[in-house]
DNA sequence: AAGGCGTGGAA
DNA sequence: TTTCCAAGCCT
Protein backbone atom coordinates (compact mmCIF):
# COMPACT_ATOMS: atom_id res chain seq x y z
CA UNK A 1 0.00 0.00 0.00
CA UNK A 2 1.57 3.19 -1.25
CA UNK A 3 1.49 6.27 1.43
CA UNK A 4 -0.90 8.07 1.02
CA UNK A 5 -0.84 10.11 4.26
CA UNK A 6 1.95 12.41 2.53
CA UNK A 7 -0.03 13.51 -0.72
CA UNK A 8 -3.26 13.84 1.08
CA UNK A 9 -2.23 15.76 3.86
CA UNK A 10 -0.03 18.81 1.82
CA UNK A 11 -3.60 18.52 -0.10
CA UNK A 12 -5.49 18.98 3.12
CA UNK A 13 -3.19 21.99 4.31
CA UNK A 14 -3.50 24.10 0.80
CA UNK A 15 -6.99 23.71 0.31
CA UNK A 16 -9.28 22.22 3.05
CA UNK A 17 -12.59 24.52 3.98
CA UNK A 18 -12.33 27.11 6.45
CA UNK A 19 -15.51 25.47 9.13
CA UNK A 20 -15.79 27.01 12.65
CA UNK A 21 -14.57 23.62 13.88
CA UNK A 22 -11.06 23.73 12.69
CA UNK A 23 -10.20 27.15 14.10
CA UNK A 24 -7.09 26.66 16.38
CA UNK A 25 -8.71 26.90 19.85
CA UNK A 26 -12.11 26.04 19.10
CA UNK A 27 -12.22 24.22 22.29
CA UNK A 28 -13.50 20.35 22.87
CA UNK A 29 -17.23 21.69 23.81
CA UNK A 30 -17.20 22.80 20.67
CA UNK A 31 -16.17 20.26 18.82
CA UNK A 32 -18.18 17.82 20.79
CA UNK A 33 -21.60 19.69 20.04
CA UNK A 34 -20.35 19.93 16.39
CA UNK A 35 -20.06 16.44 16.02
CA UNK A 36 -23.22 15.94 17.23
CA UNK A 37 -24.74 18.02 14.70
CA UNK A 38 -22.74 16.97 12.24
CA UNK A 39 -24.59 13.03 12.77
CA UNK A 40 -26.62 13.16 9.64
CA UNK A 41 -26.82 16.73 9.01
CA UNK A 42 -25.27 18.70 6.20
CA UNK A 43 -21.96 20.96 6.85
CA UNK A 44 -23.90 23.73 4.95
CA UNK A 45 -26.67 23.70 8.07
CA UNK A 46 -24.75 22.94 10.80
CA UNK A 47 -22.50 26.03 11.08
CA UNK A 48 -25.16 28.75 12.22
CA UNK A 49 -27.17 26.73 14.28
CA UNK A 50 -23.67 25.26 16.16
CA UNK A 51 -22.49 29.32 16.71
CA UNK A 52 -25.87 29.91 17.80
CA UNK A 53 -25.85 26.90 20.42
CA UNK A 54 -22.64 28.36 21.78
CA UNK A 55 -23.60 31.43 22.35
CA UNK A 56 -26.52 30.36 24.05
CA UNK A 57 -24.81 27.54 25.69
CA UNK A 58 -21.24 28.07 25.97
CA UNK A 59 -20.14 25.33 28.67
CA UNK A 60 -21.23 22.01 29.15
CA UNK A 61 -22.61 23.06 32.91
CA UNK A 62 -24.35 25.47 31.05
CA UNK A 63 -26.47 22.96 28.78
CA UNK A 64 -27.25 20.74 31.64
CA UNK A 65 -28.56 23.64 33.96
CA UNK A 66 -31.24 24.09 31.32
CA UNK A 67 -34.17 22.21 30.77
CA UNK A 68 -34.23 19.51 28.01
CA UNK A 69 -37.08 21.47 26.54
CA UNK A 70 -34.69 24.01 25.76
CA UNK A 71 -32.22 22.14 23.85
CA UNK A 72 -34.92 20.26 22.15
CA UNK A 73 -36.54 23.69 20.81
CA UNK A 74 -33.27 25.39 20.02
CA UNK A 75 -32.27 21.89 17.73
CA UNK A 76 -34.86 23.53 15.34
CA UNK A 77 -34.78 21.61 12.13
CA UNK A 78 -31.77 20.29 12.05
CA UNK A 79 -33.52 16.37 12.11
CA UNK A 80 -33.10 13.71 14.63
CA UNK A 81 -34.10 15.26 17.34
CA UNK A 82 -33.64 12.87 19.59
CA UNK A 83 -29.83 13.76 19.04
CA UNK A 84 -30.60 17.45 21.25
CA UNK A 85 -31.78 15.01 23.92
CA UNK A 86 -29.01 13.14 24.06
CA UNK A 87 -26.52 16.06 23.93
CA UNK A 88 -28.56 17.43 26.76
CA UNK A 89 -28.40 14.63 29.13
CA UNK A 90 -24.08 13.87 27.81
CA UNK A 91 -23.43 17.42 29.06
CA UNK A 92 -25.21 16.24 32.23
CA UNK A 93 -22.93 12.55 32.65
CA UNK A 94 -20.24 15.47 31.65
CA UNK A 95 -20.64 17.55 34.63
CA UNK A 96 -21.39 14.47 36.94
CA UNK A 97 -18.19 12.21 35.98
CA UNK A 98 -15.72 14.70 34.44
CA UNK A 99 -15.99 17.92 36.81
CA UNK A 100 -17.34 19.53 33.83
CA UNK A 101 -15.10 19.28 31.50
CA UNK A 102 -15.22 17.02 28.10
CA UNK A 103 -13.34 13.69 28.50
CA UNK A 104 -9.97 13.02 26.49
CA UNK A 105 -9.97 9.56 27.25
CA UNK A 106 -12.19 7.12 24.07
CA UNK A 107 -13.76 5.02 27.01
CA UNK A 108 -14.85 8.13 28.79
CA UNK A 109 -16.48 9.23 25.69
CA UNK A 110 -17.95 6.40 24.52
CA UNK A 111 -19.72 6.14 27.51
CA UNK A 112 -21.54 9.19 27.50
CA UNK A 113 -25.35 9.63 25.91
CA UNK A 114 -24.91 9.54 22.19
CA UNK A 115 -21.40 9.27 21.75
CA UNK A 116 -20.36 6.10 19.30
CA UNK A 117 -17.27 5.09 17.81
CA UNK A 118 -17.01 7.86 15.61
CA UNK A 119 -17.81 10.79 17.70
CA UNK A 120 -15.41 9.67 20.59
CA UNK A 121 -12.50 9.36 18.08
CA UNK A 122 -13.32 13.10 16.47
CA UNK A 123 -13.28 14.80 20.12
CA UNK A 124 -10.23 12.92 21.13
CA UNK A 125 -8.34 13.80 17.84
CA UNK A 126 -9.72 16.61 16.57
CA UNK A 127 -10.21 18.66 19.87
CA UNK A 128 -7.15 16.77 21.90
CA UNK A 129 -5.02 15.94 19.21
CA UNK A 130 -4.56 12.30 20.21
CA UNK A 131 -3.54 9.33 18.14
CA UNK A 132 -6.62 7.16 17.10
CA UNK A 133 -8.62 5.88 13.70
CA UNK A 134 -11.54 8.41 13.20
CA UNK A 135 -14.10 6.35 10.64
CA UNK A 136 -17.15 8.11 8.89
CA UNK A 137 -18.79 7.65 5.82
CA UNK A 138 -16.32 9.62 3.71
CA UNK A 139 -13.65 7.72 5.33
CA UNK A 140 -15.13 4.12 4.47
CA UNK A 141 -16.11 5.70 0.95
CA UNK A 142 -12.48 6.87 0.43
CA UNK A 143 -10.86 3.32 1.83
CA UNK A 144 -13.25 1.54 -0.10
CA UNK A 145 -11.87 2.67 -3.51
CA UNK A 146 -8.22 4.16 -2.75
CA UNK A 147 -7.59 0.38 -1.19
CA UNK A 148 -10.18 -1.46 -1.69
CA UNK A 149 -11.02 -0.88 -5.35
CA UNK A 150 -14.63 -0.95 -4.65
CA UNK A 151 -16.97 1.78 -6.29
CA UNK A 152 -18.86 1.76 -2.61
CA UNK A 153 -18.31 0.93 0.72
CA UNK A 154 -19.96 -1.68 2.49
CA UNK A 155 -21.84 -0.92 5.51
CA UNK A 156 -19.95 0.21 8.61
CA UNK A 157 -18.51 -2.21 10.45
CA UNK A 158 -16.01 -2.91 13.85
CA UNK A 159 -13.05 -3.45 11.09
CA UNK A 160 -13.06 -0.05 9.52
CA UNK A 161 -11.28 1.27 12.58
CA UNK A 162 -8.45 -1.58 12.10
CA UNK A 163 -8.38 -0.67 8.30
CA UNK A 164 -8.22 3.23 8.91
CA UNK A 165 -5.30 2.79 11.83
CA UNK A 166 -3.34 0.73 9.31
CA UNK A 167 -3.24 4.13 6.96
CA UNK A 168 -2.28 6.18 10.17
CA UNK A 169 0.75 8.52 10.33
CA UNK A 170 3.07 7.67 13.51
CA UNK A 171 2.94 11.31 14.72
CA UNK A 172 0.13 12.36 16.26
CA UNK A 173 -0.32 15.84 14.37
CA UNK A 174 0.31 14.19 11.36
CA UNK A 175 -2.00 11.67 11.99
CA UNK A 176 -5.32 14.27 13.19
CA UNK A 177 -4.52 15.83 9.79
CA UNK A 178 -4.93 12.63 8.02
CA UNK A 179 -8.37 11.62 9.79
CA UNK A 180 -9.74 15.37 8.82
CA UNK A 181 -8.33 15.02 5.28
CA UNK A 182 -9.86 11.34 4.54
CA UNK A 183 -13.23 12.96 5.26
CA UNK A 184 -12.59 16.34 3.63
CA UNK A 185 -11.77 14.23 0.46
CA UNK A 186 -14.97 11.96 0.57
CA UNK A 187 -17.00 15.28 1.15
CA UNK A 188 -15.35 17.60 -1.48
CA UNK A 189 -13.67 15.21 -4.02
CA UNK A 190 -14.55 11.65 -3.83
CA UNK A 191 -18.37 12.16 -3.35
CA UNK A 192 -20.85 9.30 -3.46
CA UNK A 193 -22.28 10.64 -6.78
CA UNK A 194 -19.54 11.68 -9.96
CA UNK A 195 -16.31 11.82 -7.79
CA UNK A 196 -13.66 14.52 -9.21
CA UNK A 197 -10.93 11.98 -9.39
CA UNK A 198 -9.17 14.07 -12.04
CA UNK A 199 -8.69 16.69 -8.82
CA UNK A 200 -7.67 13.78 -6.64
CA UNK A 201 -4.54 14.21 -5.04
CA UNK A 202 -3.85 10.57 -4.22
CA UNK A 203 -5.21 9.11 -7.80
CA UNK A 204 -2.15 7.84 -8.68
CA UNK A 205 -2.33 5.84 -5.78
CA UNK A 206 -5.95 4.80 -6.24
CA UNK A 207 -6.97 1.13 -6.45
CA UNK A 208 -10.23 1.89 -7.76
CA UNK A 209 -9.03 3.53 -10.51
CA UNK A 210 -6.16 1.49 -11.53
CA UNK A 211 -8.62 -1.15 -11.88
CA UNK A 212 -10.75 0.57 -14.23
CA UNK A 213 -13.41 2.33 -11.60
CA UNK A 214 -15.60 -0.55 -11.81
CA UNK A 215 -18.77 -0.92 -10.55
CA UNK A 216 -19.11 -3.12 -7.28
CA UNK A 217 -22.24 -3.02 -6.69
CA UNK A 218 -24.14 -1.39 -3.50
CA UNK A 219 -24.69 -2.67 -0.38
CA UNK A 220 -26.14 0.16 1.66
CA UNK A 221 -29.38 0.62 3.21
CA UNK A 222 -32.38 2.30 1.27
CA UNK A 223 -34.40 4.60 3.49
CA UNK A 224 -37.74 4.01 3.35
CA UNK A 225 -40.11 6.82 1.87
CA UNK A 226 -40.58 9.87 4.52
CA UNK A 227 -43.68 11.48 2.84
CA UNK A 228 -46.50 10.11 4.57
CA UNK A 229 -44.68 8.37 6.66
CA UNK A 230 -44.95 7.97 10.77
CA UNK A 231 -41.50 9.99 10.81
CA UNK A 232 -42.92 12.90 8.68
CA UNK A 233 -45.76 12.72 11.50
CA UNK A 234 -43.75 12.98 14.70
CA UNK A 235 -41.77 15.64 12.74
CA UNK A 236 -44.72 17.57 12.33
CA UNK A 237 -45.87 16.93 16.00
CA UNK A 238 -42.04 18.01 17.36
CA UNK A 239 -42.29 20.82 15.14
CA UNK A 240 -46.12 22.62 16.68
CA UNK A 241 -44.45 22.32 20.20
CA UNK A 242 -41.01 23.81 19.09
CA UNK A 243 -43.08 26.80 18.31
CA UNK A 244 -46.11 26.71 20.78
CA UNK A 245 -45.67 29.29 24.02
CA UNK A 246 -44.04 27.29 25.93
CA UNK A 247 -43.33 24.40 24.31
CA UNK A 248 -46.50 23.40 25.23
CA UNK A 249 -49.82 22.70 23.75
CA UNK A 250 -53.50 21.44 23.97
CA UNK A 251 -52.90 17.74 23.13
CA UNK A 252 -55.70 18.22 20.34
CA UNK A 253 -53.99 21.37 18.82
CA UNK A 254 -50.65 19.68 18.52
CA UNK A 255 -50.68 18.90 14.61
CA UNK A 256 -54.70 18.68 14.02
CA UNK A 257 -54.73 19.11 10.36
CA UNK A 258 -52.45 15.98 10.39
CA UNK A 259 -54.22 13.75 7.47
CA UNK A 260 -54.52 10.70 9.49
CA UNK A 261 -55.56 10.85 12.92
CA UNK A 262 -54.62 7.86 14.21
CA UNK A 263 -50.75 8.62 12.02
CA UNK A 264 -50.19 11.21 14.69
CA UNK A 265 -51.43 9.81 17.88
CA UNK A 266 -49.61 7.13 17.26
CA UNK A 267 -46.62 9.86 16.07
CA UNK A 268 -47.23 11.12 19.48
CA UNK A 269 -47.23 8.02 21.53
CA UNK A 270 -43.80 6.77 20.33
CA UNK A 271 -42.35 10.79 21.18
CA UNK A 272 -43.43 9.85 24.36
CA UNK A 273 -41.52 6.67 24.69
CA UNK A 274 -38.37 8.59 23.58
CA UNK A 275 -38.70 11.25 25.99
CA UNK A 276 -38.79 13.67 22.86
CA UNK A 277 -42.66 15.12 24.64
CA UNK A 278 -44.47 14.77 27.79
CA UNK A 279 -48.26 14.75 28.29
CA UNK A 280 -50.40 16.25 31.35
CA UNK A 281 -54.26 16.47 31.81
CA UNK A 282 -55.05 17.22 27.67
CA UNK A 283 -51.89 19.16 27.40
CA UNK A 284 -48.63 18.14 25.38
CA UNK A 285 -45.04 19.80 25.96
CA UNK A 286 -41.43 19.34 25.41
CA UNK A 287 -39.69 17.84 28.22
CA UNK A 288 -39.21 19.72 31.46
C1' DA B 1 -27.94 -6.75 13.33
C1' DA B 2 -31.28 -4.70 10.78
C1' DG B 3 -34.30 -1.12 11.07
C1' DG B 4 -35.91 3.29 12.97
C1' DC B 5 -34.97 7.91 13.32
C1' DG B 6 -35.75 14.45 10.42
C1' DT B 7 -34.94 17.58 7.20
C1' DG B 8 -33.80 19.91 3.09
C1' DG B 9 -30.91 20.45 -1.07
C1' DA B 10 -29.14 18.47 -5.33
C1' DA B 11 -29.30 15.41 -9.30
C1' DT C 1 -41.27 14.04 -9.71
C1' DT C 2 -38.68 10.89 -7.28
C1' DT C 3 -34.58 9.39 -5.41
C1' DC C 4 -30.36 10.01 -3.24
C1' DC C 5 -27.55 11.75 0.18
C1' DA C 6 -25.74 14.01 4.45
C1' DA C 7 -18.96 14.15 9.98
C1' DG C 8 -24.26 8.08 13.25
C1' DC C 9 -26.40 6.18 17.22
C1' DC C 10 -29.38 3.13 19.63
C1' DT C 11 -31.94 -1.03 20.35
Amino acid sequence: MPDLATPLNAWYRSTARDLPWRRPGFGAWGTLVSEFMLQQTPVNRVVPHLEAWLERWPTPAALADAPPAAAVAQWANLGYPRRALWLHRAAIEICDRHGGVVPREVDALLALTGIGDYTARAVAVFAYGDRHPVVDTNTRRVIARAVDARSQPGPAAKGDLAAMEALLPRADAEAATFNAAAMELGATVCTARSPRCDSCPIAHACAWRAAGYPDTGDSRRRQARYEGSDRQARGAVLKALREGAGHELPAKLVAADWADPRQRDRAVDSLIVDGLVEATDGMLRLPR
